[in-house]
This record gives structure tokens, sequence and C-alpha cells, in this order.
RNA sequence: GCAGGGGUAGCCAAGUCUGGUUAAAGGCGCAAGGUUCAGAGCCUUGUGGCUUAGUGCCUUCGUGGGUUCAAAUCCCACUCCCUGCACCA
């Protein structure tokens, strides 16, 4: 008869709620304080969360067993911008989209008229993010989860806007919020940044901002910027290209005179520059002038190629022919053709003179590296894009890492390429001859935006950051990180790295749901920059709402109150109306909880959340209340694949708790693979654990009858011995976070022990009265793991209250014999020998063995019962080599090659 | 490109920090035997090669070198895979 286990959940898990045991309270006790991340509500919670969950579940519910005050709360991340996107697709009828939200909703709401009504909802996001935010509780209690669920809140409340508005203030106030120009992707269309979500095709393109230098090429009173990424090219310059036939523009840039393409003057316009358009003329106009390189002053004629993009950066191109593949085929087409020439009034006895001009050392190249990559790939005019592309990327790779500047480049003779890029920007920018120019890189262009509009890059002047890269502030960090506890060890590194590189982050923006910035109006707080000290909040939220405190009551000085200690509170009590007592009892309560002791989540949080997590503790709060200790795991893929919503692959964690049960996930989750390993779902694997975790229900609730106490034999005291080394064992793994090795010994280890145990024994009522004894502590070594089969254990053993509340068994250590787990393996060991010489010479009557201890005879002796029933011997005599009788015991069997230990068959 | 992690027998996955007890845990798969009307399930055994009355030898832990009496484990180089690189939670 199969067990129910979806009933006993059910049961166990309304008991737990009923009863309120996970709901912790101050008290004298010592307290520990868990969290994991809270899950962004744009979606049901997935087997990844649940993963990470599970993890955290089972180290929470040992540190309540070891009798800590446990907390751990959960909220809902609904701020930011992923749940817009949903809403647009939804308002927009988007059939993919509604599909996959229908069937999400139907995993809560089986009426299909009203989750037909409800994804119509969510045209609106803040339906999204709080049907989820609702339904992603009954996930997390369908998995068993022991969290305390008073403290639950979302981002989008009141209240945690004001408590973010406190945050940032705090930030300000100490100098870790600047202001400054930051370039983004942005539609001039919908005037508005644009993110991959917002880009067509986005998501396959991966747009960046790529930062070019500007090469200011003197014409009389004016420049020609030409847009770079290979700066230290310009001692090559043979002459510019410019589009004949595109319209360029006069313009005063700033206070200077630029001659730039129509296109390229708009997005300056974009870039900060203050951009007034003077004159606009067709590109030929400037075709035959002269202009100055800077640094060398060399003169450099204008030329005319229809292959330069006026939509693309400036519109002016430098032409590098020695090093680059697209000036050298230019200048070649042009060479051969002077009919093209004329037409624009040049004179081809000008252009045949142009000679390309080497200043890079490459080794394995000639004098002309773009001229040899270019015969080599066959490239015979312009009209092979990809090759003169490929040769492009190619020669830039090789010259970039390879490269040694000659001696022609001036003070720069010698030096890598790598080295000497910097230098020469450096010195353009002084002479002023050098500028700024971002542009969109994507793999194809142009990159569009979903309104159609082509995406340019824009400098936001006055963006909002949080300075990570704050030099004091970095080294509290890193001082600090030295002292937390980083499990496993090897993301360490990580962690330290991501102190290094980390800098200015934008922290705000112009759209998405969630706080807005106290500073300026009309800025809305990141959502990766509003989750950073939020496990504070857990710790009076309760009794914000209990007490019917308004968002409006909670004024810095009573955050400053409760978090900092700062203030009195009878004088916050007039300011904020809010009841001194109650002000004391929130910050009695943030005092006994904090520091957050222990964080769990999933690796890819380390160069982000948990980063942020470490920098923003360090800024708000006194050293007491810093982060402790940080444990994390990989992530989760199905059957081989990733996880994500476009496969369509993502498995809602409800789906797994009712197809398989939660404590089978919870088992399987924890159990499967290490923290650091990537956890491969696949339907075959949960399968076979499900066997065990019935076995186990049906072998141990058959002992649940007490008998009376008896005296252990050699086996028993074996099981007793490797029992209570496994209790050790489970402790020390747990404490130390080694979740798999727990669940691998407490489970599957002691199974198979308990199983060889009852073959071995052979006194039933003593057998009876063991296991009867063993499966009382056993289930409540694995109460962590399996908490909903061990309740109903623990109440089928007739044991009051419930097990997830009982002390945490402790190993007895006298019960641990080296001795006796020794003799058992001397016994199996000569098991398996008669084994394998049976199968080899074939069935045999007598067996003799030969051992060396007393101790090891009096163990043979009580085992030969079942060395006769295991392998069907008539007789089996066991002897101690030494005995001078081992020969004939009964007077038959004296043989003289007998007698040495080991075993022999007859 | 930069940074981090990894490559272990048919598959998944321990072991690597702290070198020898490791032909290398455990699971899956496969094979044989048992239980069974049959199947499923469960139990036992086997699962690199050769060999043997419970043994011994050879080859093996991405590739190639090195250190050592001894290397899956330490060092170097190469190679392939995964993840992150910021406005995306």
């Amino acid at each position: 008869m199969p067990i129910d286990f979806k009933k006993i959940e059910k049961k166990w898990q309304k008991r737990w709620e009923k009863s309120k045991i996970f709901e912790a309270n101050p008290k004298k006790k010592k307290k520990f304080f868990m969290t994991v991340p809270y899950p962004y509500a744009s979606g049901p919670l997935h087997v990844g969360h649940g993963r990470t969950s599970t993890n955290g579940d089972i180290y929470t519910r040992f540190m309540r067993m070891k009798g800590l005050n446990v907390l751990w709360p959960m909220a809902f991340h609904i701020t930011g911008t992923p749940v817009l996107g949903i809403s647009d697709l939804i308002r927009k009828q988007d059939q993919e989209t509604i599909q996959l939200f229908k069937e999400y909703v139907s995993l809560h709401i089986k009426e299909r008229k009203k989750v037909e009504v409800l994804v119509e909802s969510f045209g609106n996001p803040w339906n999204v993010a709080n049907f989820f935010a609702g339904t992603m509780i009954s996930d997390f209690r369908s998995l068993g989860f022991s969290i305390d669920w008073r403290r639950k809140f979302t981002t989008g409340d009141k209240e945690y806007a004001s408590f973010i508005q406190w945050q940032f203030r705090k930030l300000k106030e100490k100098g870790y919020i600047i202001q400054g120009a930051y370039p983004i992707l942005f539609c001039v269309n919908c005037n508005n940044a644009v993110g991959e979500d917002d880009i067509k095709g986005g998501d396959v393109i991966k747009p960046e901002v790529g930062e070019y230098t500007l090469v200011k090429f003197k014409l009389e009173e004016s420049y020609l910027p030409a847009a770079t990424l290979r700066p230290e090219t310009i001692f090559g310059t043979t002459n510019l290209w410019i589009n004949p036939e595109k319209i360029y523009v006069k313009a005063k840039v700033d206070n200077e005179i630029w001659i730039i393409s129509e296109r390229a003057a708009e997005k300056l316009k974009k870039q900060g520059k203050k951009v007034k358009i003077l004159e606009s003329f067709p590109g030929h106009k400037l075709v035959g002038k002269y202009v100055s390189v800077p640094t060398i002053n060399r003169e450099v004629i204008i030329l005319p190629a229809d292959f330069v993009d006026v939509n693309e950066s400036s519109g002016i191109v430098y032409s590098v022919p020695a090093h680059a593949p697209w000036d050298w085929i230019g200048l070649k087409v042009l060479k051969e053709n002077s009919d093209y020439l004329v037409k624009y009034r040049i004179d081809p006895y000008i252009v045949k003179k142009i000679e390309p001009i080497s200043i890079i050392k490459l080794e394995n190249y000639g004098e002309f590296p773009a001229i040899e990559e270019c015969e080599k790939l066959g490239i015979k005019n312009l009209e092979d894009k990809e090759k003169i592309d490929l040769a492009t990327e190619t020669i830039y790779k090789e010259e970039f890492y390879n490269g040694i500047l000659k001696e022609n480049c001036e003070n720069y003779n010698g030096l890598k390429v790598a080295e000497a890029k910097e230098r020469i920007v450096d010195e353009l920018k002084n002479i002023n001859a050098g500028d700024k120019f971002y542009e969109v890189i994507a793999k194809e262009k142009p990159v569009k935006c979903k309104c159609n509009e082509d995406v340019i890059v824009a400098v936001l002047q006055d963006q909002w950051f949080i300075d990570y890269g704050n030099e004091g502030w970095k080294e509290k960090v890193r001082q600090h990180l030295k002292k937390m506890e980083i499990v496993p060890e090897i993301y360490r590194k990580q962690f330290e790295d991501v102190v290094e590189w980390l800098h200015e982050r934008p922290c705000a923006r112009k759209r998405g749901i969630g706080t807005e910035l106290p500073f300026e109006k009309g800025w809305i707080i990141e959502s990766l920059s509003d989750s950073t000290i939020y496990m504070a909040l857990y710790t009076v939220i309760h009794i914000i709402k209990n007490n019917e405190i308004k968002p409006e009551q909670l004024k810095d000085e009573v955050w400053n109150y409760i978090f900092l200690g700062e203030g009195d509170s009878e004088k916050i009590e007039k300011v904020s109306g809010i009841k001194s007592d109650i002000l004391k009892k929130m910050r009695r309560e943030f005092e006994y909880w904090y520091p957050n002791d222990h964080r769990h989540t999933a690796i890819g949080h380390i160069s982000n959340h948990l980063i942020f997590f470490i920098f923003n503790h360090l800024a708000i709060f006194p050293s007491k209340h810093w982060p402790r200790k940080i444990t994390l795991n990989e992530y989760v893929i199905n059957e081989g694949r990733k996880m994500s919503k476009s496969f369509g692959n993502v498995i809602p964690s409800v789906e797994a708790s009712t197809k398989y049960g939660a404590d089978l996930y919870r088992l399987h989750a924890s159990n499967a693979v290490n923290l650091q390993t990537t956890l491969d779902w696949r339907e075959k694997d949960i399968l076979t654990i499900r066997k065990g975790l019935e076995n186990f229900f049906s072998l141990v609730s058959s002992y649940r009858q007490k008998k009376k106490e008896q005296r252990l034999d050699d086996i028993s005291k074996w099981l007793y011995s490797k029992f209570n080394r496994i209790i050790d064992e489970c402790t020390k793994n747990l404490e130390n976070f080694r979740i798999r090795n727990y669940v691998q010994k407490s489970f599957f280890e002691l199974m198979s022990l308990v199983l060889r145990y009852r073959k071995r024994e052979n006194k039933k009522s003593l057998e009876k009265y063991v296991l009867n004894d063993i499966f009382k502590t056993w289930i409540k070594l694995l109460a962590p793991v399996i908490p909903h089969v061990c309740e109903e254990l623990w109440w089928l053993f007739g044991q009051k209250g419930f097990v997830s509340l009982e002390k945490w068994p402790k190993p007895n250590k006298k019960l641990i014999n080296k001795k006796v787990e020794e003799l058992e393996e001397i016994l199996n060991n000569t098991k398996e020998d008669l084994a394998h010489i049976i199968k080899l010479a074939g069935k045999k009557k007598i067996a003799y063995i030969y051992v060396t201890t007393d101790k090891e005879l009096d163990y043979f002796k009580e085992t030969l019962e079942h060395l006769k029933k295991q392998f069907g011997f008539k007789k089996v005599f066991v002897f101690k080599s030494s005995d001078p009788k081992r020969y004939d015991p009964q007077g038959k069997t004296s043989k003289a090659k007998y007698g040495k230990p080991g075993i022999y068959l007859e």
C-alpha cells in the first residue's frame, strides 16, 4: 500500500502553522538570525529557489534543535523593471506571454474564468507583483519551510519605501551617493533609456556601450573629429575619408567649430555637448582639402569614400592603410578608379602617390600587416565586407597584444600597443586634439528599439550613483570580509575580486516601480540598490503593522532610534506619534536579532547583491551589526538544460511538491550534489530516491512499539557504535554546512547499516528493542531534512509535541566501540572471501576459520549459525591459530597444512 | 578580452586542501543468480584488461611535461566546458 506522503505533509504543515512554532520572539536564549534573499515576484517560485531555501531550512531547523532561538523570515521583491516588461506584453496581447502566465496562475487558481480575469489584470504591473507575492507564500509553505510569516512584506510597501529613503539619506550624509555623467543606451523617439527588454532581439544581439576616441583634425578654423578605437594609429594616417554624397554639418560644439555628419551632431547633443548647427552641405565639399594630423602635424588629404557610414560615430574616418584592412582596400580601389576621383576633382596622381605608412612592428607579419591579411583572405574589393571585418578583427587583436610601436611614433617608440594607447589618448586630450564619443556596439547593426527607432548612446549628466569605488569604504569591506565566514571557501576569491573591480553603480532610474529617490523627484531607486540592508526591517516590521503605525509616522528619527539607538524615545514619540514603549520594544527587538548571523543564497548573487549587502551594512550600521556568514549553492538545471522562461522549462516548486512531495523534493535537492555543483534535475533520479523514502517510512514505523531493555550482544553493540559515530559526524557536517554529507550519512548510510543489522541479529526481541531505541533518535537526526515524515513517525512512536522542537541528539561517545566495529569488519571480509572462493571452487561442506585473538574467536563463535545459514555449510569451525588443539577439535579434522590465520574449505 | 569555477570509469557524482590505506565511495545503467505464474519490486554478485581457491600483475582520473621512493591528489604549460563582467533581477 503506497504511503500518502502528501496527506502527511499537509497535516503537519497545518499543525506547524496553527501552533505558531516557527514564530520567533526575543527570549533569554541565544539567538540565530538566518536569511535567504527574498525572491523576485514576477512568476511562481521554482525548483531553483527551492534548492536554496531547502538548504537554508535544513540549517535553520538544525540550529533550532540545537537549542537556539531561531528567526527565519521571508519577504517579496517586487520593485524594478521586469514586471513592467511582463505587463507591457500582456497589454499588447502577446499570446505567448499570456499563455505562460495563464499556466502560472493555474498552479494556484483552478477556475478558468478567474484565471483569465487575473491574467488580464496583469496589464498593471502592481497586479503581477502582488499576485505572485501572495502565491509564493503557499509555494514556500508547501515545501515545509520553517519561516516566521508574521514578518513578511513586499518592497512595494509604504513602510519599506520609508525605510529605503532613510537608508539613502544616510548614504548621502556619509558621502556615498554621488552624481555624474553616465552613458546609456537610449531611444530618441521614446526619450528614454532602453534595456535588453526594450530592444528588438535584445537578448540575442546584446548591444553594449562602446567608448571611442575622437581625434580632431584641424582644417582652417574648424576641426574634423574622426572616431577610432585605435588612437595609436594616428602616426600612420595617410588621409581622411568622407562620404561624398551624404550630408555633413558645420556646427558649434561647445566653444569650437566641428564638422561632422548630421546624425553625429544629434548624438553629440545627447552625449552632453552643446551643439548648434551653422550650416549643412554634402560631403564632397570637403573632399580634396588638407587637414593636419595632430601631434605630428602632417598634412593629409580628404578623400571620398562610399563605404563611410555617416550613421556610425562622427561620419569621419582617418585612414591607416598599413594597419587597417578597410583603409587599405579603400585606398587600393581608389587608386584603380581615376574616373571616380576626377568626378570629385581630385588629381589621380596624388592618390597614386599615397603609400601606406608602417608604424607597428608585429612578429610573423611583414611591414604592412593589413595588406598581408587582406591578401591571405583573398580580399579583392570593398564588396567582401565580411572578410574585411574578419581581417580587421585579426589585425586588431594581433597588434593590440603583440604589436610594438616603431620609431616613427615619436615618444612612443618601442612601446607595446596596449601600453601606448592610453598615453596617446592623454596626450591628444592635453593638446586639445582628443575627445570621447560613445557608440552602440553590437553583433548586428543598426540596433533598433521596439518602437523601430535606432538606438543611440546618450550620456545622462545627472545620474545618481552609489560610490562603491570609494577607497575608504572598500578598505573597510576588505577587512571585514577577512573575518566573515564564506562557505564553500572556494567562492571567497570571487568576493575579493568583486570588491576590487566594483565602482560607482547607478542606483536610480527614471522608470520602473519602486521607492522614489529622496533627494530628487522623478528618480526611482533601482531594485538591486533597494535590497541591501532590508534584513534589519524583518526585526520590527510586524510590530509596525500590528500597532497600525502609519508610514508617514516613520520619520528618520524613528529609524535612527530603532536601528542606531540615536535619540530619546520620549522626544521621538512627540515627533512621530509612535508611543515611546513601542519604540523601545522595536529597538530591543532589533538589538536582540541583529546582526544577520547567516545568509544563504545562490552563487549568482556574489557579484551584486551579496557584495552590496556587505558594503551597505558597513556604511550604515556599527560593527557589531555587520554580517557574519555567507553560504552559497549552485543553480538547478532541468534535464541538462538551463531553466529559462524562453525555453519554457522552468519547473515551479509547487509542481515538484505536488508531484513528488515536499520531503522527497528536499531529500533530493540536498543530497543529489554538493553545494558547489550544478544540480541537474532529472526525474529518473527522484523516482529512485522515492523508493528509499518509502522504505524508510515503513521500516521505521514497523518498530514503533517500545520493548523492554535487554543486554546487548556484539552485533547490537556494533550498531550502537556505528549509530553514535554517525550522529557525531552528522553534527559536524551540519555545523560546517556540508548539507549533502549530512544527508548521505544520516539517511543513506544509516539505512544500509540498519538493514545489515536486521540480517545479522537473530534474537527478534533484542532486535525490536534495539531498533525502537535507535529509531527514536534517528527520527530526530533526520528531522531537518525530511521534517514531515519525521513528525509523523515521532507521533507514531507515541511521542508528545513536535520533533521539530526536540533537542538535537548528542552522540554517546561511550558506545562508540572501535573494537567491535573492527571485528564486524573482519567478519564481513571473511564472508566476502568465502563467497568468492565458493564461486570459484564450487560449494563445500565444511569451513575452517583460523583467527588470531580470543576476541575474534568469541565474535566468530557467535556468528557460526549465521555463516552456516548464509553459505549452506554443514559445519563451520573457528579456531585460534595458536591453540595447540586447533587441528583436532573433534578428532577428525587434523591436517598439517591448516592452521595459519585464514579460511579453508572442504 | 578580463575574472572565477570545473574536466574522475557507459552516465551522474565523491575523492584533490592534509600525496601512499584508491582500480578509485555512492547512485543510475548494464549483466548473472535468487524470490516470483509473469512483470514490477526487492535481495545477492559482477561491471578497465589479463590472471588466481579468497591472489598477483598491467593500464587508467582532459592533454603534455615536471617534482617525489610514491601523484586523480603538488608544480608548469596547453586544451575544452560553465558562470560573472553592472542598471539585469
